[in-house]
DNA sequence: CATCTTATTGACACATTACCACTAAGTCGC
DNA sequence: GCGACTTAGTGGTAATGTGTCAATAAGATG
Protein backbone atom coordinates (compact mmCIF):
# COMPACT_ATOMS: atom_id res chain seq x y z
CA UNK A 1 0.00 0.00 0.00
CA UNK A 2 1.33 3.42 -1.13
CA UNK A 3 1.31 6.38 1.19
CA UNK A 4 1.08 9.90 0.95
CA UNK A 5 4.22 10.77 2.74
CA UNK A 6 7.40 9.15 2.88
CA UNK A 7 8.74 7.85 6.05
CA UNK A 8 11.97 9.73 6.78
CA UNK A 9 14.77 8.10 9.03
CA UNK A 10 18.28 8.56 10.29
CA UNK A 11 20.38 5.20 9.66
CA UNK A 12 24.03 5.12 11.33
CA UNK A 13 26.93 2.93 10.73
CA UNK A 14 28.78 3.16 14.00
CA UNK A 15 32.62 1.63 13.37
CA UNK A 16 35.08 0.56 15.81
CA UNK A 17 38.43 -1.13 15.99
CA UNK A 18 38.69 -4.02 17.69
CA UNK A 19 41.43 -6.62 17.06
CA UNK A 20 42.90 -5.13 14.30
CA UNK A 21 39.79 -5.72 12.55
CA UNK A 22 37.06 -2.64 11.44
CA UNK A 23 33.36 -3.09 13.00
CA UNK A 24 30.77 -1.89 12.92
CA UNK A 25 27.67 -1.64 15.68
CA UNK A 26 24.46 -4.27 14.46
CA UNK A 27 21.18 -4.78 16.52
CA UNK A 28 18.87 -7.50 16.11
CA UNK A 29 15.18 -6.41 15.33
CA UNK A 30 12.39 -7.70 17.86
CA UNK A 31 9.92 -6.45 15.74
CA UNK A 32 8.75 -7.60 12.25
CA UNK A 33 8.99 -6.48 9.96
CA UNK A 34 12.38 -8.80 9.47
CA UNK A 35 12.54 -10.12 12.95
CA UNK A 36 15.72 -11.66 13.94
CA UNK A 37 17.53 -9.79 11.28
CA UNK A 38 20.59 -7.49 11.84
CA UNK A 39 20.03 -4.02 11.32
CA UNK A 40 21.82 -0.40 11.76
CA UNK A 41 20.46 2.01 14.43
CA UNK A 42 18.40 4.01 13.07
CA UNK A 43 15.43 6.51 14.10
CA UNK A 44 12.61 8.36 12.52
CA UNK A 45 12.74 12.08 12.12
CA UNK A 46 10.59 14.00 14.33
CA UNK A 47 10.22 17.16 12.99
CA UNK A 48 9.25 18.68 16.02
CA UNK A 49 12.49 18.22 17.72
CA UNK A 50 15.28 17.29 15.44
CA UNK A 51 16.83 20.40 14.30
CA UNK A 52 18.20 18.33 11.11
CA UNK A 53 18.90 14.44 10.08
CA UNK A 54 22.05 14.85 12.29
CA UNK A 55 19.69 15.34 14.79
CA UNK A 56 18.23 12.63 14.39
CA UNK A 57 21.28 10.15 13.71
CA UNK A 58 22.39 11.60 17.26
CA UNK A 59 19.28 10.41 18.71
CA UNK A 60 19.48 6.90 17.58
CA UNK A 61 22.83 6.34 18.95
CA UNK A 62 22.02 7.75 22.11
CA UNK A 63 18.77 5.31 22.31
CA UNK A 64 21.34 2.07 22.15
CA UNK A 65 24.77 3.87 23.43
CA UNK A 66 26.04 5.28 26.30
CA UNK A 67 28.74 7.15 25.08
CA UNK A 68 29.93 10.37 24.22
CA UNK A 69 28.18 11.65 20.97
CA UNK A 70 30.80 10.47 18.27
CA UNK A 71 31.79 11.87 15.19
CA UNK A 72 29.07 12.17 12.81
CA UNK A 73 28.69 12.31 8.99
CA UNK A 74 26.34 12.17 6.22
CA UNK A 75 27.10 9.42 3.71
CA UNK A 76 24.11 9.24 1.17
CA UNK A 77 20.50 8.93 1.33
CA UNK A 78 18.18 5.49 0.23
CA UNK A 79 14.89 6.18 -0.90
CA UNK A 80 12.45 3.91 -2.94
CA UNK A 81 9.04 2.15 -2.34
CA UNK A 82 10.09 -0.75 -1.63
CA UNK A 83 13.11 -1.06 0.97
CA UNK A 84 10.49 -1.00 3.69
CA UNK A 85 7.50 -2.96 3.52
CA UNK A 86 5.64 -0.25 5.44
CA UNK A 87 5.76 2.35 2.83
CA UNK A 88 7.54 4.87 0.51
CA UNK A 89 10.91 5.28 2.52
CA UNK A 90 13.97 7.75 2.50
CA UNK A 91 16.37 6.90 4.61
CA UNK A 92 19.51 9.29 5.48
CA UNK A 93 23.25 7.30 6.09
CA UNK A 94 25.42 8.44 8.63
CA UNK A 95 28.69 6.96 10.03
CA UNK A 96 30.42 7.78 12.76
CA UNK A 97 33.44 6.59 14.32
CA UNK A 98 33.82 5.44 18.24
CA UNK A 99 37.24 5.09 19.72
CA UNK A 100 37.70 1.06 20.83
CA UNK A 101 38.11 1.78 24.25
CA UNK A 102 34.77 3.19 24.33
CA UNK A 103 33.35 0.51 22.48
CA UNK A 104 32.76 -2.20 25.36
CA UNK A 105 30.06 0.44 27.03
CA UNK A 106 27.91 0.14 23.79
CA UNK A 107 27.99 -3.67 23.80
CA UNK A 108 27.93 -4.43 27.08
CA UNK A 109 27.71 -8.26 28.47
CA UNK A 110 24.10 -8.53 28.67
CA UNK A 111 22.99 -7.60 25.46
CA UNK A 112 22.49 -10.36 23.21
CA UNK A 113 21.06 -8.12 20.49
CA UNK A 114 23.97 -5.93 20.03
CA UNK A 115 27.13 -6.92 17.77
CA UNK A 116 30.01 -5.33 16.20
CA UNK A 117 30.23 -7.21 13.53
CA UNK A 118 33.73 -7.89 11.68
CA UNK A 119 33.09 -5.26 8.36
CA UNK A 120 35.22 -7.72 6.12
CA UNK A 121 32.38 -10.74 6.70
CA UNK A 122 29.48 -9.81 7.73
CA UNK A 123 28.02 -13.76 8.71
CA UNK A 124 24.69 -12.52 10.40
CA UNK A 125 21.37 -12.21 8.03
CA UNK A 126 21.51 -8.22 6.95
CA UNK A 127 18.05 -6.56 7.60
CA UNK A 128 16.90 -4.20 4.83
CA UNK A 129 19.37 -2.56 2.14
CA UNK A 130 21.77 -2.30 5.67
CA UNK A 131 24.00 -4.45 3.91
CA UNK A 132 24.87 -2.24 0.88
CA UNK A 133 24.23 0.91 3.56
CA UNK A 134 27.28 -0.87 5.41
CA UNK A 135 29.48 -1.35 2.36
CA UNK A 136 28.88 2.05 1.11
CA UNK A 137 30.02 3.52 4.66
CA UNK A 138 32.61 1.78 4.40
CA UNK A 139 33.83 2.91 0.83
CA UNK A 140 33.37 6.33 2.04
CA UNK A 141 35.52 5.97 4.99
CA UNK A 142 38.25 4.17 3.40
CA UNK A 143 38.29 7.16 1.21
CA UNK A 144 39.29 9.88 3.51
CA UNK A 145 41.61 7.55 4.89
CA UNK A 146 43.32 7.21 1.64
CA UNK A 147 43.28 10.83 1.43
CA UNK A 148 45.34 11.06 4.87
CA UNK A 149 42.32 12.52 6.41
CA UNK A 150 42.87 10.49 9.52
CA UNK A 151 40.22 8.71 11.75
CA UNK A 152 41.55 10.21 14.83
CA UNK A 153 38.28 9.60 16.28
CA UNK A 154 38.75 5.88 16.28
CA UNK A 155 41.44 6.22 18.78
CA UNK A 156 41.17 7.76 22.09
CA UNK A 157 42.77 11.39 22.74
CA UNK A 158 46.59 10.11 23.33
CA UNK A 159 47.92 7.21 21.06
CA UNK A 160 50.81 6.34 19.54
CA UNK A 161 51.98 6.18 16.12
CA UNK A 162 51.85 3.05 15.72
CA UNK A 163 48.55 2.04 17.08
CA UNK A 164 47.38 5.34 14.77
CA UNK A 165 48.70 2.72 11.74
CA UNK A 166 47.12 -0.07 13.34
CA UNK A 167 43.42 1.68 13.17
CA UNK A 168 44.28 2.63 9.40
CA UNK A 169 45.28 -0.89 8.46
CA UNK A 170 42.10 -2.15 10.00
CA UNK A 171 39.66 0.65 8.31
CA UNK A 172 42.22 -0.31 4.63
CA UNK A 173 42.39 -4.05 5.33
CA UNK A 174 45.62 -3.76 3.93
CA UNK A 175 49.25 -3.20 5.92
CA UNK A 176 50.72 0.01 5.53
CA UNK A 177 54.51 0.82 5.51
CA UNK A 178 55.99 2.38 8.79
CA UNK A 179 58.59 4.25 7.49
CA UNK A 180 55.98 5.78 4.37
CA UNK A 181 52.88 6.02 7.11
CA UNK A 182 55.17 7.88 9.42
CA UNK A 183 57.16 10.72 6.71
CA UNK A 184 53.47 10.86 5.51
CA UNK A 185 52.91 12.31 8.88
CA UNK A 186 55.33 14.49 9.57
CA UNK A 187 55.35 16.32 6.27
CA UNK A 188 51.17 16.72 7.35
CA UNK A 189 51.75 18.62 10.99
CA UNK A 190 48.50 16.71 11.93
CA UNK A 191 49.92 15.51 15.14
CA UNK A 192 51.74 16.85 17.96
CA UNK A 193 53.84 14.86 20.58
CA UNK A 194 52.82 14.83 24.27
CA UNK A 195 56.18 15.61 26.00
CA UNK A 196 57.46 13.51 27.88
CA UNK A 197 54.74 10.95 27.73
CA UNK A 198 55.22 7.05 26.77
CA UNK A 199 53.70 4.08 26.44
CA UNK A 200 55.37 2.06 28.47
CA UNK A 201 55.29 -2.14 27.78
CA UNK A 202 57.61 -4.94 27.58
CA UNK A 203 59.69 -3.15 24.54
CA UNK A 204 61.08 0.17 23.96
CA UNK A 205 58.82 2.90 25.14
CA UNK A 206 56.25 5.03 22.33
CA UNK A 207 55.89 8.56 22.16
CA UNK A 208 52.15 9.44 22.74
CA UNK A 209 50.85 11.93 19.96
CA UNK A 210 47.78 13.87 19.96
CA UNK A 211 46.00 15.46 17.27
CA UNK A 212 47.42 19.04 16.50
CA UNK A 213 44.96 22.39 17.38
CA UNK A 214 42.77 22.80 14.37
CA UNK A 215 42.28 19.03 13.74
CA UNK A 216 39.20 18.37 10.96
CA UNK A 217 38.24 14.94 9.96
CA UNK A 218 35.47 16.29 7.99
CA UNK A 219 37.23 18.11 5.18
CA UNK A 220 35.43 18.17 1.98
CA UNK A 221 32.78 21.33 2.77
CA UNK A 222 35.71 24.10 3.22
CA UNK B 1 4.54 26.17 12.34
CA UNK B 2 5.65 22.57 12.58
CA UNK B 3 4.21 19.91 10.47
CA UNK B 4 3.82 16.78 11.57
CA UNK B 5 5.58 15.32 7.88
CA UNK B 6 7.99 16.70 6.46
CA UNK B 7 8.60 18.14 2.84
CA UNK B 8 10.96 16.04 0.57
CA UNK B 9 12.29 17.04 -2.11
CA UNK B 10 15.12 16.80 -4.83
CA UNK B 11 17.39 19.69 -6.16
CA UNK B 12 19.98 19.54 -8.70
CA UNK B 13 22.71 21.72 -8.80
CA UNK B 14 22.93 21.25 -13.20
CA UNK B 15 26.37 21.99 -14.26
CA UNK B 16 27.95 22.71 -17.66
CA UNK B 17 30.71 24.73 -19.11
CA UNK B 18 30.28 27.67 -20.96
CA UNK B 19 33.05 30.17 -22.47
CA UNK B 20 35.50 28.24 -20.44
CA UNK B 21 33.78 29.20 -16.92
CA UNK B 22 31.78 26.16 -15.05
CA UNK B 23 28.24 27.47 -14.85
CA UNK B 24 24.97 26.13 -13.19
CA UNK B 25 21.49 26.02 -13.75
CA UNK B 26 19.31 28.71 -12.06
CA UNK B 27 15.99 29.46 -12.55
CA UNK B 28 13.98 33.10 -11.51
CA UNK B 29 10.99 31.86 -8.87
CA UNK B 30 7.49 33.27 -9.49
CA UNK B 31 5.95 32.29 -6.60
CA UNK B 32 6.13 33.38 -3.11
CA UNK B 33 8.45 32.31 -1.09
CA UNK B 34 11.33 33.92 -2.38
CA UNK B 35 9.57 34.95 -5.09
CA UNK B 36 12.08 36.72 -8.17
CA UNK B 37 15.27 35.14 -6.38
CA UNK B 38 17.07 32.38 -8.29
CA UNK B 39 17.00 28.69 -7.04
CA UNK B 40 18.49 25.41 -8.23
CA UNK B 41 15.63 23.44 -10.31
CA UNK B 42 13.84 21.08 -7.74
CA UNK B 43 10.69 18.93 -7.27
CA UNK B 44 9.23 17.33 -4.55
CA UNK B 45 9.33 13.91 -3.98
CA UNK B 46 5.89 12.02 -5.20
CA UNK B 47 5.82 8.61 -4.14
CA UNK B 48 3.20 7.33 -6.12
CA UNK B 49 5.84 7.68 -8.93
CA UNK B 50 9.01 8.46 -7.88
CA UNK B 51 11.17 4.81 -7.98
CA UNK B 52 13.75 7.02 -5.92
CA UNK B 53 14.54 10.56 -4.78
CA UNK B 54 17.16 10.52 -8.63
CA UNK B 55 13.87 9.87 -10.25
CA UNK B 56 12.51 12.71 -8.94
CA UNK B 57 15.90 14.87 -9.56
CA UNK B 58 15.29 14.05 -13.35
CA UNK B 59 11.82 14.67 -12.99
CA UNK B 60 12.95 18.30 -11.81
CA UNK B 61 15.39 18.68 -14.50
CA UNK B 62 12.67 17.80 -16.94
CA UNK B 63 10.16 19.98 -16.60
CA UNK B 64 13.07 22.88 -17.37
CA UNK B 65 14.97 21.03 -19.58
CA UNK B 66 14.60 19.36 -23.64
CA UNK B 67 17.54 17.63 -23.22
CA UNK B 68 18.89 13.70 -22.57
CA UNK B 69 18.77 12.64 -19.23
CA UNK B 70 22.19 13.67 -17.75
CA UNK B 71 24.35 12.17 -14.99
CA UNK B 72 22.80 12.15 -12.14
CA UNK B 73 25.40 11.87 -8.90
CA UNK B 74 23.85 12.72 -4.99
CA UNK B 75 25.81 15.14 -3.11
CA UNK B 76 23.97 15.78 0.49
CA UNK B 77 21.19 15.93 2.07
CA UNK B 78 19.98 19.29 3.79
CA UNK B 79 17.24 19.41 6.76
CA UNK B 80 16.04 21.15 9.30
CA UNK B 81 12.84 23.08 10.29
CA UNK B 82 14.17 26.93 8.85
CA UNK B 83 15.08 25.97 5.31
CA UNK B 84 11.84 26.36 4.32
CA UNK B 85 9.00 28.83 5.69
CA UNK B 86 6.72 26.26 4.55
CA UNK B 87 7.65 23.95 6.95
CA UNK B 88 9.98 21.51 7.55
CA UNK B 89 12.02 20.13 4.77
CA UNK B 90 14.82 17.79 3.91
CA UNK B 91 16.37 18.53 0.24
CA UNK B 92 18.29 16.09 -0.88
CA UNK B 93 20.66 17.77 -3.31
CA UNK B 94 22.20 16.30 -7.01
CA UNK B 95 24.41 17.36 -9.19
CA UNK B 96 24.54 16.68 -12.76
CA UNK B 97 26.39 17.20 -15.57
CA UNK B 98 25.26 18.61 -19.06
CA UNK B 99 28.01 18.79 -22.33
CA UNK B 100 28.04 22.62 -22.92
CA UNK B 101 26.69 21.61 -27.01
CA UNK B 102 23.21 21.04 -25.51
CA UNK B 103 23.31 23.78 -23.17
CA UNK B 104 21.75 26.20 -25.41
CA UNK B 105 18.50 23.62 -25.88
CA UNK B 106 18.08 24.30 -22.05
CA UNK B 107 18.31 28.58 -21.90
CA UNK B 108 16.56 29.01 -24.81
CA UNK B 109 16.35 32.89 -26.34
CA UNK B 110 12.66 33.51 -24.76
CA UNK B 111 13.35 32.30 -21.44
CA UNK B 112 14.16 35.22 -19.07
CA UNK B 113 13.82 33.18 -16.08
CA UNK B 114 16.37 30.54 -16.89
CA UNK B 115 20.26 31.72 -16.53
CA UNK B 116 23.67 29.66 -16.95
CA UNK B 117 25.12 31.60 -14.12
CA UNK B 118 28.85 31.59 -13.90
CA UNK B 119 29.51 29.48 -10.29
CA UNK B 120 32.95 31.71 -9.86
CA UNK B 121 31.18 34.89 -9.12
CA UNK B 122 27.51 34.18 -8.46
CA UNK B 123 25.69 37.79 -8.62
CA UNK B 124 22.17 36.65 -8.51
CA UNK B 125 19.82 36.35 -5.39
CA UNK B 126 20.03 33.33 -4.37
CA UNK B 127 16.55 31.33 -2.93
CA UNK B 128 16.95 29.41 0.21
CA UNK B 129 20.26 27.53 0.95
CA UNK B 130 20.81 26.92 -2.62
CA UNK B 131 24.26 29.23 -2.56
CA UNK B 132 25.50 26.70 0.11
CA UNK B 133 24.30 23.72 -2.11
CA UNK B 134 25.80 25.06 -5.35
CA UNK B 135 29.08 25.37 -3.35
CA UNK B 136 29.01 22.03 -1.78
CA UNK B 137 28.18 20.53 -5.15
CA UNK B 138 31.21 22.41 -6.81
CA UNK B 139 33.62 21.15 -4.59
CA UNK B 140 32.06 17.68 -4.56
CA UNK B 141 32.71 18.23 -8.45
CA UNK B 142 36.14 19.14 -7.93
CA UNK B 143 37.32 16.76 -5.67
CA UNK B 144 36.25 14.37 -8.49
CA UNK B 145 38.40 15.90 -10.97
CA UNK B 146 41.12 16.29 -8.67
CA UNK B 147 41.29 12.47 -8.67
CA UNK B 148 41.66 12.48 -11.73
CA UNK B 149 38.26 10.94 -12.43
CA UNK B 150 37.17 12.92 -15.73
CA UNK B 151 33.97 14.58 -16.28
CA UNK B 152 33.40 13.60 -19.50
CA UNK B 153 30.14 14.19 -18.87
CA UNK B 154 30.66 17.75 -20.07
CA UNK B 155 31.63 17.22 -23.51
CA UNK B 156 30.11 15.67 -26.73
CA UNK B 157 30.65 11.69 -27.28
CA UNK B 158 33.97 12.67 -29.18
CA UNK B 159 36.54 15.76 -27.70
CA UNK B 160 40.17 16.53 -28.39
CA UNK B 161 42.16 16.50 -25.54
CA UNK B 162 42.80 20.33 -24.95
CA UNK B 163 38.87 20.82 -25.26
CA UNK B 164 38.78 17.82 -21.98
CA UNK B 165 41.76 19.66 -20.29
CA UNK B 166 40.22 23.58 -20.72
CA UNK B 167 36.92 21.65 -19.37
CA UNK B 168 38.78 20.25 -16.31
CA UNK B 169 39.98 23.79 -16.09
CA UNK B 170 36.71 25.63 -16.01
CA UNK B 171 35.99 22.84 -13.34
CA UNK B 172 38.90 23.60 -11.17
CA UNK B 173 39.39 26.92 -11.68
CA UNK B 174 43.03 26.94 -12.57
CA UNK B 175 45.48 26.10 -15.48
CA UNK B 176 46.97 23.00 -15.75
CA UNK B 177 49.75 21.74 -17.31
CA UNK B 178 49.60 20.57 -20.62
CA UNK B 179 52.30 17.83 -21.08
CA UNK B 180 51.28 16.61 -16.96
CA UNK B 181 47.42 16.60 -17.84
CA UNK B 182 48.31 14.20 -21.16
CA UNK B 183 50.79 11.97 -19.49
CA UNK B 184 48.47 11.12 -16.37
CA UNK B 185 45.63 10.79 -19.08
CA UNK B 186 47.63 7.72 -20.89
CA UNK B 187 48.53 6.28 -17.76
CA UNK B 188 44.66 5.99 -16.95
CA UNK B 189 43.77 4.16 -20.17
CA UNK B 190 40.32 6.11 -19.69
CA UNK B 191 40.66 7.12 -23.42
CA UNK B 192 40.66 6.55 -26.65
CA UNK B 193 41.51 7.58 -30.07
CA UNK B 194 39.13 7.63 -32.54
CA UNK B 195 40.85 6.42 -35.53
CA UNK B 196 41.23 8.67 -38.51
CA UNK B 197 38.91 11.43 -36.44
CA UNK B 198 40.42 15.03 -36.65
CA UNK B 199 39.32 18.46 -35.37
CA UNK B 200 40.45 20.56 -37.91
CA UNK B 201 40.77 24.33 -38.02
CA UNK B 202 43.04 27.26 -38.64
CA UNK B 203 46.31 24.95 -37.28
CA UNK B 204 47.48 21.45 -36.66
CA UNK B 205 44.58 18.89 -36.84
CA UNK B 206 43.66 17.18 -33.25
CA UNK B 207 43.42 13.99 -32.93
CA UNK B 208 39.49 12.60 -31.34
CA UNK B 209 39.21 11.05 -28.29
CA UNK B 210 36.36 8.86 -26.92
CA UNK B 211 35.66 7.26 -23.33
CA UNK B 212 37.54 4.04 -22.95
CA UNK B 213 34.58 0.90 -22.88
CA UNK B 214 33.97 0.84 -19.33
CA UNK B 215 34.47 3.90 -18.57
CA UNK B 216 32.48 4.94 -15.13
CA UNK B 217 32.06 8.66 -13.43
CA UNK B 218 30.46 7.84 -10.42
CA UNK B 219 33.48 6.03 -8.78
CA UNK B 220 32.73 5.33 -5.02
CA UNK B 221 29.90 2.77 -4.52
CA UNK B 222 32.35 0.17 -6.48
C1' DC C 1 57.56 29.75 -48.81
C1' DA C 2 57.87 32.29 -44.41
C1' DT C 3 54.88 32.89 -40.62
C1' DC C 4 51.49 31.91 -37.30
C1' DT C 5 48.88 28.90 -34.41
C1' DT C 6 47.82 24.91 -32.01
C1' DA C 7 48.93 19.72 -31.29
C1' DT C 8 51.99 16.52 -29.57
C1' DT C 9 56.15 14.76 -27.72
C1' DG C 10 60.50 15.00 -25.09
C1' DA C 11 63.95 16.23 -21.50
C1' DC C 12 65.28 17.12 -16.98
C1' DA C 13 65.07 18.61 -12.19
C1' DC C 14 62.56 17.73 -8.34
C1' DA C 15 59.32 15.57 -5.11
C1' DT C 16 57.07 11.52 -3.54
C1' DT C 17 56.82 6.67 -2.60
C1' DA C 18 57.86 1.69 -1.91
C1' DC C 19 60.89 -1.25 0.02
C1' DC C 20 64.26 -2.82 2.88
C1' DA C 21 67.74 -2.33 6.41
C1' DC C 22 69.46 -0.35 10.34
C1' DT C 23 69.83 1.57 15.10
C1' DA C 24 67.56 2.54 19.81
C1' DA C 25 65.48 1.39 24.10
C1' DG C 26 63.17 -1.09 26.82
C1' DT C 27 61.79 -6.19 29.19
C1' DC C 28 62.75 -10.96 30.14
C1' DG C 29 65.22 -15.14 31.34
C1' DC C 30 69.22 -16.78 33.13
C1' DG D 1 74.83 -8.30 34.71
C1' DC D 2 74.19 -9.76 30.03
C1' DG D 3 72.54 -11.56 25.81
C1' DA D 4 68.16 -12.57 23.41
C1' DC D 5 64.01 -10.61 22.09
C1' DT D 6 60.54 -7.18 20.82
C1' DT D 7 58.86 -3.00 19.31
C1' DA D 8 60.05 2.16 18.31
C1' DG D 9 62.00 5.07 15.35
C1' DT D 10 65.29 6.54 11.46
C1' DG D 11 67.91 6.14 6.93
C1' DG D 12 68.96 5.00 2.22
C1' DT D 13 68.14 3.77 -2.44
C1' DA D 14 65.53 2.68 -6.55
C1' DA D 15 61.38 3.46 -8.76
C1' DT D 16 57.79 6.31 -9.75
C1' DG D 17 55.24 10.56 -10.36
C1' DT D 18 55.10 15.75 -11.22
C1' DG D 19 56.18 20.61 -12.65
C1' DT D 20 58.38 23.23 -15.98
C1' DC D 21 60.05 24.35 -20.14
C1' DA D 22 61.46 23.44 -24.69
C1' DA D 23 61.38 21.19 -29.21
C1' DT D 24 59.11 19.39 -33.05
C1' DA D 25 54.81 18.52 -36.11
C1' DA D 26 51.05 19.80 -39.06
C1' DG D 27 48.04 22.40 -40.66
C1' DA D 28 46.15 27.50 -42.48
C1' DT D 29 47.16 32.09 -44.25
C1' DG D 30 49.12 35.65 -46.97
Amino acid sequence: MKELFPIVAADVALFTVIDEALRVLLLQRDNEPQAGAWALPGALLKPETDLSLEHTARRALAAKTRVEIPHLEQVSVFSGPERDPRGYSVGVLFYALLPADQAPAVAGAKAADVAWSNVAHLKRPIAFDHREMIALATTRLRQKVERLILPLHLLSEKFTLTQLQRVCEAVMGTRLDKSSFRRRLRSEQALVEVPGDFEVGANRPAQFYRAARGFRFDIDIE
